[in-house]
DNA sequence: ACATCAATAGATACTAAATCTCGATAAATG
DNA sequence: CATTTATCGAGATTTAGTATCTATTGATGT
């Protein structure tokens, strides 16, 4: 499920960021997993890239929506590279607007939309009346047990 | 909107915890404002209580499901004191199961449930098969300007 | 009331996560 | 190839949260 960099290398450069060999490293390293990560893990990984520089890297990829944050089921925040620079499964055709669902075992995120959801989501301001306000915006994790652990782990 | 502690003193005995004086000062702390609040922002407005004691009650209201989580616009973390213990608009007759509105402007969480929306998730192992595995758990935050807010500021 | 005892408090040390500073380095441009 | 300017990175600093350990205190039973 790797994928090679360029997509993001082509989006950096499209926002005027340098493409430096350390932030190549990083998205190479962030590009070769599909599991969530931390800004610490990546620096456990690259010890010879300062702190500094990753946490700066991460903050520039998430700002491009290269990466971006998840809500663990322990409400911790994980990164994960974002859908549609990814070639993860369901993530061909992702607009911008998309929800995670993450695996409660190998924390593996898939993406999607369901009109369903949003419409449900618009409808909220009737149902709850004088509850709800002006909606902006939402998010949605959904937990589960991915396609691939339930293959594995049958229990 | 703020409201007697008494709901949140029954419970933590409910846990055979103990009602202790700092446990008091906290509860009545955090029952009086209707918006999301940090163990810092606790630990700020308490300065005589210990930190430990602070994040340990916390914890323990957490359990507890007295207070819960809270992710912000901005992915940052924050506590709301759970719906079905406070006496806040929607809050009546909240089962334990629901989700967040979160006013983009002054904090406030309400809560709601909609059953249209549960059905959606329930449905999308299937819209997006291959995808979405055995579903577990999921989390919905719904980010807008309530009501008191939008009344305030008509711009 | 009071004695008892386990639960709790809190001061402090500690760990971990993230940000800031600033001189050194290197990528893009012409 | 020289210049400009973003970026790097070592380390100090801030901030959030945890661990430890003794003194204290809330609930219980009598």
């Amino acid at each position: 499920m790797p994928r090679s960099p360029d997509s993001i290398v082509t989006a950096l450069l499209e926002r005027n960021a340098r493409v430096t060999a350390p932030r190549r490293e990083i998205i190479d390293c962030i590009s070769q997993v599909p599991q969530t990560f931390t800004a610490e893990d990546v620096c456990g990984k690259l010890p010879h890239i300062g702190r500094a520089t990753v946490y700066r890297t991460l903050k520039i990829l998430q700002d491009a929506d290269i990466i971006c944050k998840v809500v663990m089921p322990g409400d911790e925040m994980a990164y994960s590279v974002s859908a549609h620079l990814n070639r993860k499964p369901g993530a061909e055709n992702m607009p911008s607007h998309h929800h995670h669902a993450v695996c409660t075992v190998c924390t593996a995120v898939r993406y999607f939309n369901a009109e369903a959801i949003e419409r449900a989501i618009k409808a909220l301001s009737l149902s709850v009346e004088g509850v709800m306000g002006e909606i902006i915006d939402h998010r949605i994790e959904v937990y589960d047990v991915c396609p691939r652990c339930v293959a594995t782990d049958p229990e």
